[in-house]
DNA sequence: CTACAAGCTCAAGTGAACTTGAAGTCAAGG
DNA sequence: CCTTGACTTCAAGTTCACTTGAGCTTGTAG
């Protein structure tokens, strides 16, 4: 045993797929060492790295925003306390972000969908501190947007 | 005015996009009837199912899974209590069990990745009763599903 | 009557996160 | 030596939820 891992012994120890390691590793969020052959090498901290990754995709981020998060990170030290308090914090308010939204839907589920209600007028689930849960186009007034004045049904 | 809105103006008043409008039409998740120049009219309790549309995928349903609920409804009744609670019951289970997932994330956020020890092996974020929580392919074992018996590192 | 905004259809494009397939290479067992 | 399985690259395909664009028609204000 060399210390170093096949992608296929990677993808049965992480759970994550060998092509999906592939495509880590083309976008740079992991990296590998290769083998005279040309196969991909990777030392075990690669697991931690990938737990890293599929953690991070659970909270809601995406694979671009996981890269910074990396490139932030250390390299290949476990980061200190204080970089990962950093890190964490943010983190966590994004968890808190959304666990906030989703019981605001749960609230509205019982008290505002249900009484048939559901309109932009009377029921307020929208909330002005969470503009930014969603970027780009699609629907928003209902998770913190203004509608405009003339919306109201 | 007529009581039928068009769907420039359903747009403007549920913040949705008309090509996204007639995207649900065409999907047959909401219903127009036509004006005699073939334009699209919509009565105004169109506005109240888009609010159940846009609801629905914030808590995090597939316009398929939408299509689905919107069927079973009565298509122009406000639904009864019964009707109501039913579907009211499944959907804040999904929302229970997707806070409680953010929560254990949150929980491994400081308690396991912080001290370094995010391993498959010591860290217990993986739940067992949340194997349904992600279907399909995709990295599972950190959501709950077991990890096969080599996968420790 | 003429602009021009708003609507129509249909096909194709987008982006995220991968997966699949083709065509070829490498390592180990019999 | 031959087969089998694991690996390689690269291009193309997949799903979801739309958006964009082309080319055409309708409705309305001046």
């Amino acid at each position: 045993m060399s210390g170093l891992l096949t992608i296929g012994e990677v993808a049965r120890r992480s759970g994550v797929a060998a092509s999906a390691l592939r495509f880590y590793d083309d976008r740079g969020l992991i990296r590998s060492e290769r083998a005279g052959s040309g196969h991909r090498r990777y030392p075990r901290a690669v697991l931690r790295r990938i737990a890293f990754i599929v953690f991070a995709q659970r909270i809601g981020l995406t694979l671009e925003e996981i890269g910074q998060e990396l490139a932030r990170l250390p390299p290949d030290r476990v980061p200190t306390g204080r970089e990962w308090s950093c890190l964490s914090r943010t983190w966590t308010s994004r968890i808190d972000q959304r666990i906030a939204e989703l019981e605001r839907l749960r609230v509205g589920l019982t008290a505002c969908i249900g009484c048939g209600c559901l309109s932009l007028e009377r029921c307020q689930l929208s909330n002005p501190g969470d503009r930014a849960a969603r970027l780009g186009p699609g629907p928003r007034y209902w998770v913190g947007d203004r509608p405009p004045r003339d919306a109201l049904d």
